[in-house]
DNA sequence: ATCACCTGCAACTCAATAGTTGCAGAAGAT
DNA sequence: ATCTTCTGCAACTATTGAGTTGCAGGTGAT
């Protein structure tokens, strides 16, 4: 089951850096560490932003070894796409519907 | 077209209170004082929270005499989640190649 | 056993933003 | 013309969150 509250998982797409994250682990999962070679920011920044995305549903730690590799999770991105576009419809179709009673139709 | 940058959107929806604007504006168009009545926030948060959404195209002003409404725009939110399902996909796409990859087929 | 490397926790700084109050100004209503 | 009401701007507070440095603890490699 993927339905954590929707608005956290916005919340953690609202930022610039935890995407560069993601398209980077869209190439592989890579760890920590890893990531903070590749990044502009530290790693204990990179932790803090995994952790936000692991908490959403967005990413997932593996254990290989010493280190901890997470990997990206594309269907959960899906999925909330899914949600989103179910609201945006929905709005849709009763904002038509109050716009033709308004006309008298 | 209706593509501006899409994380501010997520920024943008990343909000509570935001939602519960959106979800006002879903039952038909209002003004901020209207939507202050409704809310448990001042006029001049929602005032704020508008902008922010008006920013990002998620919302849309319309000049009703000496008031200003807002109209919720549906389909700005059904095209965020278009893009947001085909990166989705993109990277569930590239990692299942690279799983290929490692397995050696 | 030791060394190197990676993770995790804690404390701190700084910037962004959600929220407030207060006031000035413009546009309908009487 | 006046009164009401709605909008818009500005200053301020407080909280959240992004980012940092520093250090302690494990785990694999030699």
């Amino acid at each position: 089951m993927s339905s954590a509250a929707l608005v956290p998982v916005f919340a953690a797409l609202g930022d610039e850096t935890r995407w560069s994250i993601l398209a980077a682990l869209g190439e592989g999962d890579a760890s920590a560490s890893a990531l903070a070679e590749r990044l502009p920011v530290t790693r204990q920044a990179i932790a803090k932003h995994l952790a936000v995305l692991a908490e959403v549903g967005l990413v997932e730690p593996v254990r290989v070894g010493r280190e901890v590799r997470y990997r990206v999770l594309g269907a959960e991105l899906s999925a909330t796409a899914a949600r989103l576009d179910a609201v945006g419809r929905d709005w849709e179709r009763r904002l038509a519907a109050i716009k033709e009673i308004a006309e008298g139709l």
